[in-house]
DNA sequence: GGAATCATTTAGAACAATTCTAATTCCTAC
DNA sequence: GTAGGAATTAGAATTGTTCTAAATGATTCC
């Protein structure tokens, strides 16, 4: 609602960015419930307070809130899907100058760690791991 | 685990499927090169080999594939992007019995470990663990 | 061997999530 | 106050994927 907790108006001025009302109700409603909600459903709750706001604004402030550091998106970056007959367990690394992804060898004791790091009664049925960044 | 071109007419026939010439060639499409293409690249690559295929089919015979156990998809399934405002390193498993998101607390000597695997002249700038199954 | 049945393929339309565009409004500095 | 950049907006456009309905192909069962 009406305060906003400090660290975004810090963050956006240290980016050359203005706090705006829009970018605020945004990212209250992060912060106020955290479901990992998607666009839409940011929309729609920013809207009950909001009603004039835009989708497009929606995403835009979402885009600025992850470029500061302050928000972070779960299904990452909206590229195709792609397919790989490796049936190994490995770990992805998707080079981000040349978007290319590369299979990493996931040595089994280091799959065994991550998968023990889930609470009881969480049953996964698969890991995915991905890395991005660039090779040299 | 083989990678020869056999398991598919038998993976396909164990789930009731058929071995069908599109299917073959999708396959060996992904067998010949290793680089995740997308389904559009696969498009691509079986027409030159299987001119009058065409992209809906390319698409079900990927699914086919992944649905045998075949073919993993990279990019996993297609749903809207989600926004979360934890910035602690943390893991996210998605619950697929309610598509909930949940997170879970990656202590730091697993991501160190789970860091720890990559070969020299990779370098990361993030890492994204994420579990599919169901929570009890 | 021929109809009945079922799986598969196909072209194109439909769809959903997101991004783009161009116009407008809002700040912030001079 | 006015110029200039930043942000917002509605709606169109784009992208990747799925759906639909028709055509084709393979199996089964007499």
């Amino acid at each position: 609602m009406g305060n906003l907790p400090e660290p975004l108006a810090q963050r956006l001025a240290d980016s050359g960015l203005r706090a705006t009302p829009q970018r605020e109700v945004v990212y209250q409603v992060l912060l106020h419930k955290r479901d990992h909600p998607t666009a839409e459903e940011v929309f729609a709750r920013v809207k009950t307070e909001m009603p004039g706001i835009s989708l497009a604004t929606v995403y835009n402030c979402l885009e600025t809130l992850v470029t500061c550091n302050l928000v972070r998106q779960v299904n990452f970056e909206r590229s195709p899907t792609r397919y790989c007959p490796n049936l190994e367990p490995h770990a992805h690394f998707h080079d981000e100058a040349t978007g290319q992804t590369h299979d990493v060898k996931l040595p089994p004791a280091v799959l065994d760690q991550v998968k023990a790091v889930l609470p009881p009664g969480f049953d996964a049925t698969s890991v995915e791991i991905t890395f991005r960044g660039a090779k040299r």
